[in-house]
DNA sequence: GATGAATGAGACTTCATTCAT
DNA sequence: CATGAATGAAGTCTCATTCAT
């Protein structure tokens, strides 16, 4: 009884200690980020923030793993659409609007250690990338029934760069994606399904 | 007379100063690279970079040039080919190989910095995307003449998205792409001009 | 009634605060041990040692306390032996035991803080070496009548010094005295009591 | 040339750090006594002090390795005496005079240390109290041509046991040895060549 | 122009101590 | 009286930058 609410309280500390992290790495990234930045901006003394991480480190990966679970939630819905046209809308509009919501900016600063920083990449291929590209391959497996495998995984790359890529462009300042990033997916979705139709229709390779 | 001289040895040590600092950069991350790393590198003493560079910063941009100019240098060719699948071919392969040749540690951690400093972030929206946006469009617009021409504005950034997040996920350590990058422009050309050439008979939207 | 039960509680608690302390000075030194070591080793929290010590020097005063109390009474026998010989042996052999029991690592630890810290030296001085010396002293007139007082005061010191030395040396990793610590009262008496003897012969200076 | 006057630099550079954190440690400790302390101290920035020292320990270290130069010099004489009293003298009052110097703060630190410090322990016995202990053996091995070796070993003990026992206890404040700290080599000198006569005489054991 | 020792601000992290529960 | 989360001062160490040589 009392471990349940102490158990409350410390979640609590943590969420309040992850948010105000990743409010303060958004604006100013994560190496010039300081811990007294993050306590300010959470309200707390320097030293509480180690009682509940071991390290500034550990505040990026709980950023991460919080995202990522996210992530794969979003992605993995009650019941997926089975034909093609459904199923690219999908896996289009769920990423990109997740970026609408404000996590741009948070976005940003763990791709940027991503790119950088083995042990966070390690986690993004292990527990988003390669999960997503395995839900996706079998979700479109079904419905592209003659592709070919080995081409239909390359396909999910495509698709998948697709949408980090878009993400990042925007991410860069991109003002046409800015201004008509509602138009996108509609757009993709058009381009793609004529794509992966004519090759079904063509059902080789 | 002099001057030239003297010119000729300040930019090949500014030269010397940046390969020192992208090999380091790329083998740790900017961050954690140290004015002292990259002077040893060299082969040169701390001070002799701010002879030349204003600060740890301007390696960084001073990189991001270097890279910009070979880029662009890249996609503009003597004679671009005017049919769709050359034009397709070009714009995916010129960037994919590119990587392969040993930039691509250096590439994150200038997609890592663009992420998330302002100042690169400006100077790769302004020197490196927009430019090459706009030759693309260019370029694809006398090849997709029916093309809406609003539409062609969404369809290159989802090519120049595609190769941007293609390049990423393989830096990410993604197996797939890994050994068959070779495949992936011939597969992707594909995909995309039986994309492009559905919409340019429907020749609508 | 209350009150004595009370008092014992309360003691019990001291007692046991001061074991975890020995223990876990012990094996880190005073100042590398923490509080929270020191709770977690005597299975209480870290603030309830505060109700019974004012501070963490206290904890090392106290484990002073403990040892001085048990050193004064290994040397004050009920009846102590008379001749030369079996009052060397008593005052060899007693401290040359007591490491020997496993209070080593601990005394290690309060001899470095009486080397270098005011207060735990001011005591040393107090309850342990004063008293001991004066101790020693009456008991060595009675066996050497004619020593001259002023030259025993620096025998005294010898052989207090003696001991103090065997003790380090052999804290210090000495492995002769290791392996033959049994040897070294017998052949420290042999050397001192001869010499006492030679002196107390020539009866003078 | 330069690299000699470089070198010159660099070494008084050590030096006056070295004394610097000598003085500190020896008023305040090795743990008390900050980094600033010994910048201050020596009046010099903080930073400084890590261009010669890799951390704070190595300071300690430093020192000791002065301390242990010296003591091993002050007791390599050139002629090292022949008869037993000569020597006897020549191994009391040398380290007895040398901590009359004023070394004597800094030596309660280092023995401080020693007691608590693996690293600085093994590095006391192997370079010091090894290599001396072997030294003296020798030498009174030649004074003392019937005594048996493994006795002698033991008699070392003591010898080097006494003079440390000495120096700690005048540390620790004893008034009396202070006082008469010069009339000590020749008391212990008195006691202990009656002593070794005797069992030399004995010829036994 | 080259050097690299010196600088000192500032980062991360630890930990003795307090105090509300 | 017990608890342990919170505190924040203080410590060690790093490193971009400067400047006398």
């Amino acid at each position: 009884m009392k471990d349940a609410v102490q158990e409350q309280l410390a979640s609590a500390r943590r969420t309040q200690i992850l948010e105000a992290a990743a409010q303060v790495f958004a604006s100013k990234g994560f190496h010039p980020s300081t811990i007294r930045d993050i306590a300010r901006a959470a309200g707390i003394a320097e030293g509480t923030i180690y009682n509940y991480f071991d390290n500034k480190g550990a505040l990026l990966l709980g950023l991460f793993d919080l995202m990522s679970q996210r992530a794969r939630a979003a992605l993995t819905p009650a019941a997926p659409p089975a034909d093609l046209r459904g199923l690219v809308r999908l896996y289009l509009s769920g990423p990109l609007q997740a970026l609408s919501e404000g996590n741009a900016e948070l976005f940003r600063v763990i791709v940027s250690e991503v790119m950088v920083n083995p042990e966070v990449r390690a986690r993004f291929y292990a527990e988003l990338l390669t999960p997503m590209l395995a839900a996706g391959q079998e979700a479109f497996r079904l419905a592209l029934p003659t592709h070919d495998p080995a081409r239909l995984a390359l396909t999910m790359r495509a698709l998948s760069a697709l949408i980090l890529g878009l993400l990042l462009e925007r991410l860069m300042g991109d003002a046409t994606l800015e201004d008509r990033w509602d138009e996108v997916p509609e757009a993709l979705a058009e381009l793609l399904i004529h794509g992966l139709e004519a090759e079904e229709r063509g059902g080789k390779r």
